[in-house]
DNA sequence: TTGTATGCGTTATCAC
DNA sequence: GTGATAACGCATACAA
């Protein structure tokens, strides 16, 4: 099941199999389809490592536009992806790195920008599900996959998608949130800004769930924190006020440290508990306090890994991409804090700062193991 | 850094770096110290892709002692095992199969069988911690690497093990149990066999750390089911009725079904609830009608999965293995359960009864992801 | 339109 | 002890 064994039972040479099998043109139809055929019937895979030590010498630039905003959740991202990096330290792989300041901002000029940097695969954390569809559509046109982290926009054209299904991390904290409540008390949801699809999923699914479990009849109050510290502070600091019953709050962004501290500020401290996304050091004391009860983790270490490893996949070996892959969200709670990468570990961030990140250090283990 | 550029600044050809590198003999102190320092200055590392391609020809054997009994636990490790040969399929891999039927029965003559074999390592679900000692320690001393699923042996030679550490277990479902059940009620422990190192840490890590937050003096209970069927349903029923206020049932064993259905026998459906161990089928039923709260699930597949590969990373690599690989138990509650395998899957256990399975089929995603 | 030659980095088999 | 040389499977530049 090799291009050579093919080759003679074709009775044609290396490079004409070589030219069927690419579609590299220059070559008849018959001659074609006859080892085509025969490439079907033998179930000819190409060999992944051979392709790859042919290949091994060529230089690959993989454009990357992740937002700095939001340092514990985006930096874990960029930090899988560099772990992913030394697993192919054999290849000269560079990343390109072009970035918007705020979550918020437009990426427009940045992979604007990065499709002429004459790159081979593009991953991008996209923000408006709009902006981008023009350039997406283009880097089609170039056969450039676009790989997206972390959220979706369905209407773009982009390749694949990696990233934890929102419907699914409300439903989980939902019903996480009913069994620690019980029937008694009621919840609310922080999120950052219901215009946000995911964000606007989460928050429904999260109501949906815990009502159908705590058969509670309650309305679930949804805040929209905007991922800013003051407005998020405020604005739970006076729920608290209005709604004397409240026993939980899911907070469905990266922002608890706000919804935390107000918490405390109203002398509510062992009155009501927190849900939170992520997992970052500030939260740590929270969660020794019992304030934070559990917290769902998205896992953007591995979010990060995965697309890079899925763009080298198609660049290095020609392997085409499903167009979504879930990831698994894992439920922490203070038991196994301490098996989260994002813990303890200070922001590497500068390193990447609009930088062209020449690769070809040590390989290294994947770890999901840990 | 490859083994040529090496060779031309040593002034030698491939052949004396390679023995130098491999430790072949054949060499002279002095050009061997040589050329290992150029490679040292170098940071010279093997590249595993060209090594593949080298050695694809030769016929590995990797041999597999893995008990039959509890199809749903270990028929997962085995598919594990299956899923991760087909990452390795330019290889010609063959897994030598024996295996006693029950869990508690000696593994001795299996392990001399597969060691008379002519494999190249060796895979194992221990169960006696001394029994297999004298055989591993001439493993050992063969050069064939052993590593332990699952459970491990501490005072054996094994080369590595992979598992779940039994403690983080513990601690996870005692402080799942309390956040459940707040200050109201009692819990108990239901366990295999207490002479069993893994099941006791469990099961004292869960009460330690449920009294530790439900701030609960009472005695936790612990029921040594055997896992077996009559004597857990036995003896959960009659701990029902003497333990009027008892809320909370962890089960630290794959043996779940009995308690369940002790607590619905004992008319205590939605009085009592549990926290289970694993998933399949069977537990479906019971997630449903929220008798069963969550389960903690120790991923057999993937233990399976990375066993084999670490295993064939030893082989085909040379790559030295860690002596533990820490694997982490997943939270699974009704809304996360469709994630999870085990829960539809048909047991596909026929296939691998004491037969030499030889491949080469299928190449596949590894799929963590989904 | 087809075939041949060379190289990727490693291992293995010779001959010297 | 050491040095050529071929082979693994694939890609590619060049020759026919």
């Amino acid at each position: 099941m090799s291009i050579p064994r093919i080759a003679k039972l074709a009775k044609v040479s290396l490079g004409t199999v070589d030219r069927a099998l690419h579609n590299r043109g220059r070559i008849s139809e018959e001659t074609r389809n006859k080892i085509l055929r025969i490439a079907e019937e033998l179930g000819y895979q190409t060999n992944p490592r051979a392709r790859a030590l042919a290949i091994g010498k060529r230089q690959f630039r993989i454009g990357i536009c992740i937002p700095r905003e939001m340092h514990q959740y985006f930096d874990s991202i960029h930090d899988g992806i560099e772990n992913e990096l030394k697993n192919f330290s054999e290849f000269r792989v560079a990343l390109v790195n072009s970035s918007p300041r705020q979550t918020r901002d437009s990426r427009y000029e940045h992979v604007a920008y990065l499709l002429q940097q004459d790159i081979q695969a593009l991953i991008v954390c996209p923000g408006d599900a709009q902006e981008l569809s023009e350039l997406i559509a283009s880097a089609k046109g170039a056969g450039i996959p676009v790989i997206f982290i972390s959220s979706d926009a369905p209407a773009s054209q982009r390749t694949s998608v990696v990233w934890v299904d929102p419907g699914l991390i409300g439903r989980i904290a939902g019903e996480l949130m009913a069994r620690f409540l019980g029937q008694r008390g009621r919840t609310a949801v922080v999120t950052g800004d219901l215009t946000n699809l995911s964000h606007r999923k989460r928050a429904e699914s999260f109501a949906r769930r815990f009502k159908e479990i705590a058969n509670n009849r309650q309305r679930c109050e949804i805040v929209e924190g905007h991922d800013d510290y003051e407005e998020t502070f405020e604005k739970v600091s006076s729920l608290l006020r209005q709604q004397p019953t409240l026993r939980g709050i899911y907070v469905a962004t990266a922002n608890c440290i706000p919804v935390c501290k107000a918490i405390h500020a109203q002398g509510k401290a062992n009155k009501v508990h927190v849900i939170a996304t992520h997992l970052f050091p500030e939260m740590v004391p929270y969660f020794e306090n019992q304030t934070i009860w559990a917290t769902i983790y998205h896992r953007p270490n591995w979010l990060g890994q995965y697309a890079l490893r899925l763009a080298l996949r198609s660049v290095l070996e020609k392997k085409p991409l499903r167009s979504s892959y879930l990831v698994q969200p894992q439920i922490i709670l203070a038991s196994n804090m301490h098996l989260v990468r994002e813990r303890a570990k200070a922001s590497r961030r500068a390193r990447f700062d609009d930088t062209v990140t020449a690769l070809g250090a040590d390989p290294v283990d994947e770890d999901d193991v840990a």
